[in-house]
DNA sequence: AGTCGTTACGATGCCCGTAAGGATA
DNA sequence: TATCCTTACGGGCATCGTAACGACT
């Protein structure tokens, strides 16, 4: 068995299957993979893909569990990478980061500021996108560190650092209806049309269990991902906006009329998510510090040596979090 | 990097830093490891290991965090080639179990019975071990499982599986002056010679504490990790044998007065331990429901990702454990 | 006909083992 | 002087890429 063998099943189970795209991927021929996947099988015994006629079309139940450590493998041969870089270069690398629209644009800045401050020669890379995206890309190790709200939580290979609460508010056009109202009910609020994020309130999520709670029901009306296309929308008149407050600028208090509504939402949380056995560099550990203090490296290394989600309630119980 | 690289580092620190021996153990010649692991010294671009003059001395710190992922890495080849020999030859194959004396003399047999008779093409081997020795192996994946008693917990790589308990007896000499008695206080047992196992009184031991707790001191003159070593010097009138209850044969009984101590020390748990990640094969699973029958195979995954003792309290407190 | 995988073949390069050299105790 | 690691060199083998072939859509 060789590591190559290892890398090629990998790539072609991410190029669905065909090798020739995956042979392009590994910048080698494509016989070249054809043969080194055949050797594996021989050396193993058992087939690793199935076939219908010469294409593979699939893993076969064998394949996938061997798929599986294969990965591991391979990760941690990544890791083995990122220690020797670590030594010879401390102060070099990249910092890969996937994140929600919200995070990059009103969270991030001033951390990541601060951080370049004192890593000059780190280069950072921040990546946006859907909660699926942000778990799929930390799962695979594309990216060393996610910053989420939710949806993580599924996965045992994923540790989630809470970092800290944030709360909601509406905003609404200067002339709207609602504009002199200082506090809301949910049952007013659901009167009005909504224009908030996208995934706010799907099945399960904390501003949909709120409403159905209450036994009423949120007219949605439009999502995006991004705080400032439902500022945009809000202010044609497309219906409230309900976005996280701290998406909320100073000059947003010109355009818009502004209700806190953190009595009728509970608090989100916004986690640091790393995937489980990853090597993470010194400079790593300061960004998270520098996103939220009580994350000491000592404490980031407890959790990811955690399992459940019992020990992690546990560990950080005696952390108060800031509120956003 | 590869494969054999790594296996080159983990062999040179197996064998403290000797190349020459390393590069006989893994049957190939001196300059070839040199070579190779100057290689891999030369991608990573640092030095794994430290050396004075022209001999290796030790781990460099980088290489210390190496070697913990190499060897992670080879373990998960390992499985992959356990994997392919479960497709291949489900009933084939090897079961290693490191365990005490006691055990392989007094309990395992009768399982080892059973599990023969279901799969009669595995080859099963018992090493035995001092409680030290047995951790190691397991640790270092040279036995696919151990049944220990006690000093595992420690290890987080390591998952215990609760069995079932047993009780310790005291056996005499029928010529004894305790030969009459049929029930024993701590302090009677304190004021006479004790040959009971290795390691039986080690500080924090279930024993020791018990004796210290009452601030007794046992006058303990002869241990060893074998009941019938203990049994033959206490026929020689050695001094008061202490047993387990499991390890006394119906024929003992004619040459030995028995008594019962349970009610004196706590019972003691009889564990599987199982290396974290390793891929079990069914006739693993099948030979520990054998032994223990409330760890299915369903319980025995579930364990293998808990962390922390808490949960996995939690997970066995539904089992009432058979006392043995 | 085009896409995709297999087989065949020649060249490159890596790895291994032997042999010789140098350092250290 | 014995042990142990390094360097040097030649042979063998595995891998790679090109090219031609076969199967399926």
């Amino acid at each position: 068995m060789k590591l190559q063998q290892l890398k090629y099943i990998i790539e072609i189970e991410k190029h669905h299957f065909n090798i020739s795209l995956a042979a392009d991927a590994l910048f080698t021929s494509q016989p070249g993979v054809s043969k080194q996947i055949k050797l594996l099988e021989d050396e193993l015994g058992c087939l690793l893909f199935l076939r219908s006629g010469r294409k593979l079309t699939g893993l076969t139940e064998t394949g996938f569990k061997i798929m599986c450590y294969a990965k591991k493998i391979l990760a941690d041969v990544s890791n083995i990478y990122t220690i020797s870089e670590e030594y010879t270069s401390p102060e070099k690398g990249q910092l890969n980061i996937v994140t929600s629209h919200t995070q990059s644009q009103y969270s991030l800045p001033c951390v990541i500021k601060r951080f370049n401050a004192k890593y000059p020669k780190i280069s950072i890379n921040i990546h946006q996108g859907t909660p699926l995206q942000i778990s799929n890309t930390i799962r695979k190790g594309e990216a060393d560190l996610a910053i989420a709200t939710e949806a993580l939580h599924l996965y045992k290979d994923v540790v989630m650092l809470p970092c800290y609460h944030w709360h909601r508010s509406i905003i609404v056009p200067k002339t709207h209806t609602l504009a002199t109202t200082k506090t809301l009910t949910l049952h007013q609020l659901s009167l009005y049309p909504i224009v908030t994020y996208q995934f706010a309130f799907t099945e399960g999520s904390p501003l949909d269990i709120t409403f159905s709670l209450s036994g009423l029901t949120p007219n949605v009306v439009f999502t995006a991902t991004d705080a400032d296309v439902i500022k945009t929308y809000v202010k044609q008149g497309a219906g409230v906006g309900l976005i996280a407050s701290m998406a909320i600028t100073k000059k947003d208090a010109d355009s818009f009329h502004i209700i806190d509504v953190s009595t009728l939402f509970k608090p989100s949380t916004t986690c640091i998510c790393i995937k489980k056995g990853t090597f993470l560099r010194l400079y790593m550990y300061e960004f998270i510090v520098l996103f939220a203090p009580h994350l000491t490296r000592d404490i980031i290394e407890k959790a990811m040596h955690l399992s459940d989600e019992h020990s992690l309630d546990k560990l950080f119980s005696c952390f108060t979090l800031e509120v956003k």
